[in-house]
DNA sequence: TTGTAAGCGTTATCAA
DNA sequence: TTGATAACGCTTACAA
């Protein structure tokens, strides 16, 4: 391992004047500068992280917190779409990713010790349930932090612009002729409460009167959940036409209800998901659905964490927050009701 | 931030005492080093990772390389199965998850940089393209690294069982009735040569003569490639009545071939994939496959990477290599073959 | 049993 | 412009 030192014997100048020099530090003279970074080169240096994160307390290393229930959360398509994105454009200012977890050495750990213990610069999190004790320590331990699809007060937070989304869905589904319109929503959130109000606010725009039996609570992701809910629709004496999905993952179960119910989709009834996964576009028939646009989110979320580890130290920011549009994807599963 | 001096000056006693004492290392009375530990506790010390690492030079760090082509390495449902169930044990044994990239700070490093500049203790490897040059350098580098799907001379590595993989599904296959069996293998590699291996022995066993025209070569997970070759089959004269794909995943292209050429699964002709994705089980028809035990493999490669670490130094491990066992999921896509 | 002190590789202050 | 030196928090001989 070569070492700062190893380049000043061979150089013949300090120790320091070497850091300065490859640190682009003034203090040196341009010749001598010149030759440390050549000489730095061609016997391949490399910092140690271990010795800069000592002296400066940057580490350079962002916590990824990516849990659901069953942490699993790397499964989650499209939260890991979004951390791809958030990725590339942190990779881009010289931060790696870590992820983090309780468990650190057989003992148990909290979120908030592991990110001091390992001194990370700043938080990514995307995890589902925002009211963990845990989570709410970290968010209060004053580390610059970012959150999708929730907000913790004094930090900044990225959505997708959730009431658009599915006041989009359900006037699409009106345009092609539905008004039973039902709406099976993820577990209750903020995000989910966004969609519930989308739901009925536009179905009160265009007239449609809402109806408590068209609304069921679901769990984000969960495919039997969805499907009995879904059955449960189906079995109204007077059904939806079109039911609106928790998720494009979760639909997998509504789909496959209605399958079971012996009707088919779109013919007898219209299937409309939320995120866009990108296998969804594989299967048949392919689902319309709501995107959510990763990419920006990811980048969204990176743009606000920098600026808040930049900013560390001076008075707070305010707390942004951004919101990311949504379109509406054409798939195959909604068309034109049948006369019921 | 709680140091050891801090609780040395609370104590009463030297940092070195307070050391051993957290570190449970001999040379401290029974009592000072209970009241030691208790100190600690109750001002919530942690140890500085980045000193430790200084010092010990060991960071409890391994790096994580998931890429393929459109570095979307976590995408991968496979891979990333493989990967939480190796996060849980090494978790357990205290070691850090750092997700390796080759922008560290706007100008590129490779992969060996970005491991020693971060210290890294291992690495796990579950990349597609294992010529890259890169990672031959970071294999020759003499850091612990345990690869997935793949072996690089004097590092262990975790396979599953691909000939018996696709022996079960030709089995399988055959016992139904089939013997025009077409396979579509992933790129050539180290694992698809074991499948191809797999698959013209079992037809030989079976006394089923191999055709060449039955076999195809597209890429792991490219849905449009395996779409296209899916199609390429159809068109023979005599097009075969089961099609193993490379994966569940491309074998979505497969399927919507199938569709589009008129024709129905299983009616009309039948299907396997590789993998077992959870995904798969809720989309009709339900795929039937060869599942792959990403738990098993994980934590298998966890175990490997855990000795190469803990033997670093000392003469060098004979590099094993574990293979595990695969099986098939009886989905709905297979069944005897109409008469052709 | 306890403490002193050196050193890991950096950065940063201050004097030359 | 340069370099000695202290310090970051920790581990570990070694001395007391």
């Amino acid at each position: 391992m070569v070492t700062l030192k190893d380049i000043a014997k061979k150089c013949g100048v300090s120790v320091a004047s070497v850091s300065k020099a490859i640190n682009h530090m003034p203090g040196v003279g341009t010749q001598t500068a010149k030759k440390i970074r050549e000489t730095a080169k061609s016997m391949g240096y490399l910092p140690n992280a271990a010795a800069q994160a000592l002296k400066t307390n940057r580490t350079f290393i962002i916590g990824v917190l990516l849990e659901d229930d069953d942490s699993h959360g790397l499964l989650h398509q499209f939260f890991v779409s979004v951390l791809e994105s958030f990725k590339i454009k942190m990779e881009e200012q010289g931060y790696d990713l870590m992820l983090m977890n309780r468990t650190v050495g057989k003992r148990t750990i909290s979120y908030l010790e592991h990110c001091r213990y390992s001194n990370m610069d700043g938080v990514f999190v995307a995890c589902i349930d925002f009211s963990d004790k845990e989570l709410l320590e970290l968010a209060d331990a004053g580390i610059p932090m970012v959150t999708i699809d929730h907000t913790y007060p004094g930090h900044p937070s990225v959505y997708s612009d959730n009431v658009d989304g599915i006041s989009k869905a359900v006037r699409y589904a009106h345009k092609l002729g539905h008004t039973r319109i039902g709406f099976i929503s993820g577990a209750l959130a903020g995000v989910t409460n966004k969609r519930f109000e989308g739901y009925q606010s536009t179905l009160k725009e265009l007239g449609i009167p809402y109806r408590d039996e068209y609304y069921k609570v679901s769990r984000y992701r969960d495919v039997s959940l969805t499907k009995k809910l879904t059955a449960d629709l189906l079995k109204l004496p007077q059904p939806p036409t079109c039911i609106l999905m928790p998720d494009d993952y979760a639909g997998l179960g509504g789909l496959s209800a209605i399958r079971e119910a012996g009707l088919r989709v779109p013919e007898d009834i219209s299937v409309i998901g939320f995120d866009g996964l990108e296998f969804m576009a594989h299967i048949s028939p392919r689902l319309t659905t709501i995107n959510q646009d990763t990419q920006q989110i990811g980048e969204a979320a990176a743009e606000l964490l920098l600026k808040q580890i930049d900013n560390k130290g001076k008075e707070a920011l305010p707390a942004k927050s951004i919101k990311v549009p949504v379109t509406l994807i054409e798939g195959e599963t909604v068309v034109l009701p049948k006369k019921g």
